[in-house]
DNA sequence: CATAAGAGTGGAATGCATTCCACTTGACTA
DNA sequence: TAGTCAAGTGGAATGCATTCCACTCTTATG
């Protein structure tokens, strides 16, 4: 094995100061175009490449932001979130450092005292579902964004879906096809993705002045099987919904399968509209199935966007951004009657 | 901001040579245990965290691994595999340093320079799906794993499924419960996986004396519309097959959704065996959908454990490793008749 | 023409943990 | 009792890129 290269060696072939090769390594303004060619000759030469540790021995940027995730296999949506973090990152040479610790609090301090040992420049904190999370002290020492939760205390930068501003989407577009009697199959109750979901299906009933009973509510368990359930509970009623919002499309699916099995075409019988647009359902489904999107890329683009930009106030007053959830219109939606 | 605190700010609280304090962080066995105690009393008294660039000066270990995937969003089966590999190498005090080149070439070289620079103790290059890859010349640098493909030149370790085996396993389990007109819709026809899983249908047909002609063999394009218009095909037939085993799991919700359409219960009528276990499908199909898994998970772990262990024999003979795809046993299959 | 202002450059000091040589002690041996 | 050895310890040297002060030329200014 050869001896590493040093900018030395580098500054001996160019015959020059190694302060002249460091400038040209970092774009430095003042070198003559004469020198800077020599020694750019020089690196190539060599093959030389700057030894990363000792480069940030004196400066504080690790070109690094730590990702922690509280689950990653257990959903598809977490690629995504990941994906738009790490080409954010990539295009602005910064490298992201990927810990998962399944939401085990020990592995989570582990995992925040490795990241500061690496001296990261911020930490993204990403859960697999919105929620409230309560992270150790140690994060406050630098910059942190959450991803797809917010803060006990609401005092870090956070970004999630807007829930709300989905439901109300989803339910105000089945209106706007002429539907009037429009079922809801939420995902369980207890979650933030449910309470804000039902909240926009609300807010459109009520804003186009549709009765909001919970006549045609139902909180299923974000399974195909309670959308199975519940279609078939649904389409007994006296008055049967003629749409169907699903608060997942794995539920859509299970409405899917309860439909067909009823002899009720999607979507001329019934209209159905899903949440998620969980691809590998939604676009295969038959007829594929019109959704809500969720833009996890959308949203890891803007946390690491966000950690790039240097806000670092913490304390008073971070950004609780709100990403709008857009509609992706398949062929499970049409005009009434 | 306060300043750093370093080794130095600990050897003086503790009253010892900084020598000492780094044998007790490194775990050195000369060290007294009265000092020792007193050492580590100061450490956490100062809360002191070792400076991971100035450590890394002197030592050539880095604790990360590059992992490099060429796409990850497309397929959820890219987070198993970085979960795999993530969390094998955090248990061994690793961490990895994960980029997405999306197959760009560019994009890649530029990847393999930043961990090089990074010093990276390893790489992990994953695809999507099992192909050959040709890597930069400068990955031979250091210890390199394929994941999920091989070098063109076979001189680099690889991790792959184990497709001949998981098509003969399907196959043989379908025959196992007296099926004799095996219908098999593969994926598309040039790849790796095809190739493997038709070559497993095949040798288990030949294995059991059935005949292995082309009459129940169709290749899809591994979406669902593929499944769902061969298993009209296939079930038109003079004698029909009695079982179709599916190049994937969405090729399967195709199959459900025409045999559904024929009146044509599952298993009861007609089994169905997937592969992928894609659980989003797989599990919420109805009946639920047998399938063989691929072992995502374990392959990446088997390559960290296998950069961990420090086989570096680059040019001899190295590994190439195919990982059991297991049954994932469901609802979709019963006894003929 | 003297001098100020810049441009361009060299190189020592710096950051921090590890390593290794040299040294001290106390215990044990002959 | 002198001599040997191991255990325990201190601290200077080391690794490598950046920073910044000091210095040398040019070029412009009065």
């Amino acid at each position: 094995m050869r001896k590493r290269v040093t900018i030395q060696d580098v500054a001996d072939r160019a015959a020059v100061g190694v302060g002249t090769v460091s400038r040209v390594l970092n774009g430095h303004p003042k070198v003559s175009d004469n020198t800077r060619q020599r020694i750019e000759a020089a690196i190539a030469d060599l093959e030389y490449h700057p030894h990363f540790s000792a480069r940030h021995m004196r400066t504080a940027n690790s070109q690094t932001f730590g990702f922690i995730t509280d689950q990653i296999a257990t959903t598809p949506f977490a690629v995504k979130l990941i994906q738009g973090a790490q080409d954010t990152a990539f295009q602005n040479d910064m490298l992201l450092l990927i810990i998962n610790t399944e939401g085990n609090p020990a592995l989570e301090a582990e995992a925040i005292r490795l990241m500061l040992e690496r001296h990261v420049e911020g930490i993204i904190y990403a859960t697999m579902y919105p929620r409230i999370v309560d992270l150790p002290a140690t994060v406050r020492q630098m910059p942190t964004m959450l991803l797809d939760c917010v803060a006990a205390d609401g005092r870090l930068p956070s970004v999630v879906p807007d829930e709300v501003g989905g439901g109300y989407c989803a339910t105000e577009t089945l209106i706007k096809h002429g539907h009037e009697r429009i079922a809801f199959i939420n995902l369980r109750e207890d979650s933030i993705a449910a309470e804000g979901r039902l909240r926009g299906y609300r807010a459109a009933l009520s804003h186009y002045d549709l009765p909001i009973g919970n006549r045609y509510l139902r909180h299923g368990n974000d399974w195909a099987d309670s959308g199975y359930q519940y279609a078939y509970e649904l389409m007994q009623l006296d008055a049967p919904p003629t749409a169907i919002f699903c608060g997942t499309d794995r539920i859509a699916m299970g409405v899917y399968d309860a439909l067909k099995e009823m002899k009720l075409r999607v979507p001329d019988d019934v209209s159905v509209i899903g949440f998620d647009n969980q691809e590998v359902i939604a676009a295969y489904l038959r007829p594929p199935l019109s959704t809500m999107e969720v833009p996890y890329y959308e949203m890891g683009r803007f946390a690491v966007n966000y950690l790039l930009a240097g806000n670092t106030e913490h304390d008073r007053d971070p950004v609780q951004k709100q990403m709008r959830c857009p509609l992706i219109e398949r062929e499970s939606v049409m005009d009434i009657g």
